[in-house]
RNA sequence: CGCGGAGUGGAGCAGUUGGUAGCUCGUCGGGCUCAUAACCCGAAGGUCGUUGGUUCAAGUCCAGCCUCCGCAA
């Protein structure tokens, strides 16, 4: 059971080492985009070309799902980004359990988004998790982690990328050991919670520290990006490092040579690398400088 | 028919009240220099998304269509 991009590597990671893969389990297609049209999750996607058979149910609350997923009599269900919750009389009808990978190392970063969480916060290092999974969200018992560092500027699409191949292959190495691994439970008096993203946290404050910004930038990037205003129209900035010293004030832009370089709050600047002008297409800076005069002095808000 | 922005030489943009298409960068040639992503000189390259209409004349006005992008879902 998944949805998402994240979740494709495992479903593949499980029928390369082939598993018998019974059947998938996904959220049912969304209208995306401007003309709704109705897209299928990658998930399904993928499960498709394989040739395995997909259930795309509203609820798993029905009994109609859980005679269907009785009926399958899988050995064990593995969840990755599924995105609904699993009663707890499905849970229980896998002998060798439910087994849950997640985007960050519990139990620090429980819920519904660890990696984009860990960026903002500036963590530096995160990981996968594997777990069975319980009543409670994200609270089972741990069964094998892995950890990784994140990279100064790494955003949260590249982590994403990395973390759903390590989660895939952790996956596949807690199955194969499932009977050796032993279970930790999780100190829940360790446990943060990471809150879903939405787009109030796209404004970016000037007047915050160059790293709290790059941290933001970074976290939202790919979606819903982080945004600044310039001459009243949304700016969003996809990706930028951290410069060096400044005196100027916080939003002015100190440099348009190649680059866009603003001062943030704490006297640093940060250098904007890949930004998106309100109705036209993501460019890097330098290609955004050729056609769009920025003056130094100049300053986002 | 949810709202809005945009389609102009390879890239990013400008183009005023309709009258032989410009800027920055890149490319090619030449020069300067120990050297250069720096500087100087020169050149190539555009049926202005598409179709039809108005007009003596349309990138510039009108209508339809296609594509891209942002917001909203």
């Amino acid at each position: 059971m998944g949805t998402p991009d994240f979740a494709v590597p495992s479903l593949e990671k499980l029928i390369e080492e082939k598993f018998d893969v019974a059947a998938v389990f996904t959220q049912p297609d969304k209208p995306v985009g401007r003309k709704g049209v109705l897209t299928a999750p990658p998930v399904k996607t993928t499960a498709l070309r394989h040739n395995i058979e997909v259930f795309q149910p509203q609820s798993l609350k029905d009994d109609s799902v859980y005679d269907l997923i009785l009926s399958l009599k899988p050995e064990l269900i593995a969840v990755v980004a599924y995105g609904k919750i699993l009663p707890k009389r499905i849970l229980e009808i896998p002998p060798k359990g439910c087994i849950n990978v997640h985007g960050s190392l519990l139990p620090k970063y429980r819920g519904a988004a660890p990696i984009q969480r860990s960026i903002l916060n500036g963590e530096e290092t995160t990981g996968v998790t594997t777990m069975y999974m319980g009543e409670g969200l994200d609270t089972g018992d741990i069964l094998l982690k892995e950890e990784t560092p994140i990279g100064e500027n790494e955003t949260a699409q590249e982590l994403f990328e990395r973390l759903s191949v390590m989660g895939a292959r952790l996956l596949v190495d807690t199955i194969d050991n499932l009977d050796t691994i032993t279970v930790q439970k999780q100190d829940d008096s360790l446990a943060t919670y990471a809150h879903m993203i939405d787009r109030s946290l796209c404004p970016i404050d000037w007047n915050k520290s160059a790293r709290e910004i790059h941290n933001k930038v970074r976290a939202l990037s790919g979606w819903p990006v982080a945004q600044t205003t310039f001459n009243g129209k949304r700016l969003k900035i996809h990706s930028g490092h951290i410069g060096e010293k400044t005196s100027a004030d916080a939003g002015e832009i100190i440099d348009n040579n190649k680059c866009i370089k603003v001062a943030c709050g704490d006297g640093m600047s940060y250098v904007i690398d890949s930004l998106q002008l309100d109705g036209k297409k993501r460019m890097n800076s330098d290609v955004f400088l050729l056609g769009n005069n920025i003056k130094i002095g100049e300053r986002f808000c």
